[in-house]
DNA sequence: TATACTAACCTGTATATACAACCTGCCGCC
DNA sequence: GGCGGCAGGTTGTATATACAGGTTAGTATA
């Protein structure tokens, strides 16, 4: 059982993996203990807890002391994003979320969007435009372009029911993301969109994310400046036994 | 050399992290072998090893067989939270870097500042207000305040020639932030220190940094919205061998 | 001088062992 | 039946030891 080239510890943390994604083993379920890969893997125990040990920092298994260990809910993956999905967000702060879709349609691709998902001007995407409301106020206008290839059965979704950021990582799990911040004055029909006053700014956020190493969409999402902000915490990797601070406070 | 509660190689890593962040060990510095901190740390070779080997996973250090262990270089710019010295943000970018002083000086706080930095109201605090420029275009306003305590040499600091940041965390090393980004029309004063055109919007980032489980500075970060933008990306656990996509296309 | 070798040091991995802390379920006692 | 305690399994950490493989510098050799 020794596979030249490749670490022992290496070698049970990809057979792990791929009982994972092959299904044989689902969330929840209990992964061999270590002492039992002990015997199964012919490894020592500190090489199985090698394993199990990298398989927790990457997300796959969750470790309970004295119980076992267990496989991880994928769901976990877009969580880490400086924005989630916003429905989910706004639903965490025990508001209500409503998505009215203005558009959603097959085109071709503009220029800017062929550049941003790497594809061909004139290429087949997908493009949505959802408004995002929080307790009835419009809060995100998500303009969204999909590449078709990457979503076929996109435009038979209900975007008014699942967000399209959720139905994305519905069907691949997300795999990066890139993204830039800026401030910017509206154009008009943004403003009307998210009835913004007159010269009122807004935060606008181009993102990207990717799969299976390639962009899978581009989304500009423009908020109001006087009702959005984005948040963030950041601790050293590494110096993660520390207080976690309120940040209520910050204004 | 035993602090109950923490284990030893997480102490060896924080002994470390601390030495990086403030600027005792510096990029391609070597850090002490794994024998070498047998001795110093007082912790076995397999424990100086997980403390490295973590610290190589999470990009503080390069490790080379045979050679030895070293700093890491370019570890900012990935988290938006990461960009916390605009200096060398706009040296990485090749660009030069110019610090002008508005004011430097001790004063009560106020009703904001005392909340955010956990202090209370007209206690003593430093008030600081830079701009940054870069290649002579103004592009951040830095309104900064420290609790007097914290930092109690800080006036006798020349900011034009050391950034505030990073003066901060060469006192104590920098254990966590949180922030708040938004868009925002500036006020006169911000507006002509920047030297903004009228109606430009600007984004504003409100940054806490803590040390020692405490609040230790409280910035108010203004950029001109058309010269400046934030960029972050995230790649999940267990993926770092994708391809690192360019953000350079994303419009 | 040029080459080959070797010693010393480094990281990387693997194993056996040990102890602590934690959880669960069972068994015996009241 | 109810309760306490204990046994056994599990993770978490720490250490000593061992060997493999890479790099460097200096030395011996041709």
């Amino acid at each position: 059982m020794s596979m030249p080239g490749k670490p022992r510890y290496q070698q049970v943390k990809e057979l792990i993996i791929g009982q994972i994604v092959s299904g044989a083993l689902r969330p929840h379920d209990r992964v061999p203990s270590e002492n039992e890969l002990v015997g199964s893997a012919g490894v020592s125990r500190m090489t199985a807890n090698r394993a199990l040990r990298e398989l927790t920092d990457e997300g796959y298994v969750e470790r309970v002391a004295g119980v076992g260990t267990f496989v991880s809910d994928l769901k976990a993956a877009s969580h880490v994003l400086e924005v989630r999905n916003i429905a989910d967000e706004i639903e965490r702060r025990g508001h209500r979320h409503k998505a009215v879709v203005l558009e959603c349609r097959q085109e071709g691709a503009e220029a800017a969007v062929a550049e941003a998902l790497q594809i061909d001007v004139d290429a087949d995407v997908f493009h949505l435009r959802v408004v995002h409301h929080e307790n009835d106020q419009p809060i995100q206008l998500e303009e969204r372009y999909v590449a078709a290839a990457f979503a076929p059965a996109l435009l038979q979704q209900d975007f008014s029911r699942i967000t399209p950021s959720a139905y994305l990582s519905s069907i691949s799990p997300l795999q990066e993301a890139d993204q830039v911040v800026r401030a910017a004055l509206p154009d008009a029909t943004v403003r009307k969109n998210l009835q913004m006053r007159v010269r009122e700014p807004c935060l606008l956020v181009l993102r990207r994310t990717w799969a299976h190493g390639r962009p899978a969409s581009f989304a500009r999402l423009y908020h109001p400046g006087d009702r959005f902000e984005l948040t963030g915490h950041y601790i050293p990797p590494g110096m993660r036994m520390g207080v976690m601070p309120d940040k209520s406070e910050l204004r």
